[in-house]
DNA sequence: TTGACAACATACTCGGTAGTATGTTCCTCT
DNA sequence: AGAGGAACATACTACCGAGTATGTTGTCAA
C-alpha cells in the first residue's frame, strides 16, 4: 500500500523493529489500514472494534491479540502516520540546497504524502483533537502526549526550515511562531476537501501541491523556486 | 454570552424567530452553549446526554424538551455557530470601500469571532468531519447538508471578496478556488492551537488576527491595509 | 508425535447511553 | 378557580460496544 518500510534511521523512533516473524507484521498492518480507513470515515468512538473487525473480514479477538485496546490501535495507526510523513518530508531537510529551496522540496513532499495517504493524515488531525480533549487513563494521557511531542518535532522541522529560509534570505517574519502554524495548515488543509479522482491521481496531486506551496512561501514572503519539483521523479512506487 | 440577537436580516435564513416566550428561548440558548462547550471538550460522539445535562445542572428531560434527539441538538449548535459567524463577517461585505479593504475586515472580523466563540467554531469543525463520514438516518443526512449549504455559502462570500480584490488591484490567482481554500485555512487555524489568556484576550486576539489576515493576503500576492483594524471599536459588548 | 505457542474465532459479561414514558410543578388564560 | 399546557424531573427500557475468557487450528521444534 505504498507505505514502504526501508531502513531509514527513523526506526527506532517508532519502535518499528523488524520482527521475525513475517505473517504477523503483515497482519498487523492490514489491521493498522483497515482501522486508518475507518477511523477516517467515522471517527475514532463512532468507529466500534467490531466495524474494523468487519472490514477485515475477521473478528475482535484478531484485533485484540494485536492491540490491548481501542485506543492502543488508535496510537498504533497515529504513529504509522506520523511515520509516513517523516520519511517523506525528512529526506529533504539534509543536504545543501539552498534553505528556501529544501523548504519547497519538504513543502511539496509533505502536501503529495498528505493527498496519498488521506485515511492517515484524518487519524492525526483527530490526534490532535483528542489531546486537546480529555483522555481516558493516566497512561493514555501521557502516550497521547508523547504522540504529540513526535508532532512537535515534525513541526519544529518545518519551523527550523521557514526560519532558516527567511535568514538567508532576509525576509522579515514578524511572529515565527504564527507564521509557521499558517504554513502548515496551508498545507495540511487538503485533509478537509481533497479527494482522491480516479485512475492516475498524480498528476492532480503535483498540481494542487505545487498551489499551495506558492501560497504558502507567499505568506512568508519567498517566491517559489521552480526547481522545487524537479525530484518527484522518484515517487513511482508500485 | 456575548451573542446577542440583533434584528439583521439574517433571522430567517436560521429560523430564530423572536417567539414571544423570553424565558423558554434563553433556556434553549443556554442548553445550546452550555452543549457547545461540552462537544469542544469531548467531540460529538464521545458526549452523552447526560453530560450535556450535568454541566446544565438538569436532566435529560430538559434537553429532550427542546430537542429531538442528540443529532438534532449538535445541529442547533452548529447553525448558532455559522450564526455567530454570519453576523460577524456579513456587515464588512457591503458598503463602497475598496474589495481589498473589505477582504480585510471580513478577514479580520471573522478570525476574532474565531477565537471569541471558541467552542462553536470546534463544533463547526467536526460538522464537516460529520459530513464527510457518513451520518445515521435519511433525514439527518438532509439537515445536514443543508448546514453545509450554510457553510459553503459562508465560504462563497470570502472566495467573492478575494476575487473581487484580485480583480481590482490586478492580482494573478492561477486557482481561485485553491486559493480561498487556502486563505480560509489559515484564519481558522486558530482552532487547532489557540486557547485564549487570561484577563481581557482581546489585545491578543487582535494581535493574531493582525498576524494572520496579514500572511492570508499575502498568499494572493496583496498587503494589508492598515485601515483594516480602525473599525474595532465596536466590539467592546458586554 | 507431541507439546507448546502463535494466531486467531466464539461466546459471554457488563457498564454506559440514546431514547421514551410518565410524573410533577407552575404559570396563564378564560 | 380550574383547566390546560409548558417546562421540566424521574424512572425505565433496550441496545450497543469494549473488553475478557475460553475454545480451535495450524505450525514448528525437539
Amino acid at each position: 500500500m505504498s507505505v514502504a518500510t526501508e531502513s531509514l534511521g527513523l526506526d527506532e523512533m517508532f519502535g518499528e523493529r523488524s520482527s521475525p516473524s513475517k505473517s504477523n507484521s503483515d497482519s498487523r498492518r492490514d489491521i493498522l489500514v483497515t482501522a486508518a480507513n475507518c477511523f477516517r470515515e467515522n471517527g475514532f468512538s463512532a468507529t466500534s472494534i467490531d466495524d474494523v473487525a468487519h472490514a477485515l473480514r475477521a473478528t475482535k479477538g484478531r484485533i485484540y491479540h494485536h492491540f490491548r485496546s481501542k485506543t492502543d490501535l488508535f496510537f498504533a495507526v497515529y504513529r504509522m502516520g506520523m511515520e509516513i510523513n517523516f520519511r517523506a518530508t525528512e529526506p529533504h531537510t539534509r543536504g545543501d540546497a539552498p534553505a528556501l529551496l529544501k523548504l519547497a522540496r519538504m513543502s511539496v513532499a509533505h502536501s503529495i504524502a498528505l493527498m496519498r495517504e488521506q485515511s492517515f493524515q484524518r487519524v492525526l488531525a483527530q490526534g490532535v483533537a483528542l489531546h486537546q480533549q480529555g483522555s481516558t487513563t493516566a497512561a493514555q494521557r501521557e502516550t497521547l502526549s508523547e504522540l504529540i511531542d513526535i508532532r512537535n518535532s515534525y513541526e519544529a522541522l518545518f519551523r527550523k526550515a521557514i526560519e532558516a529560509a527567511a535568514q538567508q534570505h532576509k525576509i522579515k517574519l514578524s511572529d515565527p511562531s504564527i507564521a509557521s502554524k499558517s504554513f502548515l495548515a496551508v498545507l495540511n488543509s487538503t485533509v478537509f476537501w481533497y479527494s482522491p479522482r480516479e485512475d492516475n491521481p498524480h498528476a492532480e496531486q503535483l498540481a494542487i501541491a505545487r498551489e499551495l506551496v506558492t501560497y504558502a512561501l507567499r505568506g512568508i514572503g519567498a517566491d517559489m523556486p521552480d526547481e522545487a519539483l524537479t525530484f518527484m521523479e522518484q515517487s513511482n512506487d508500485e
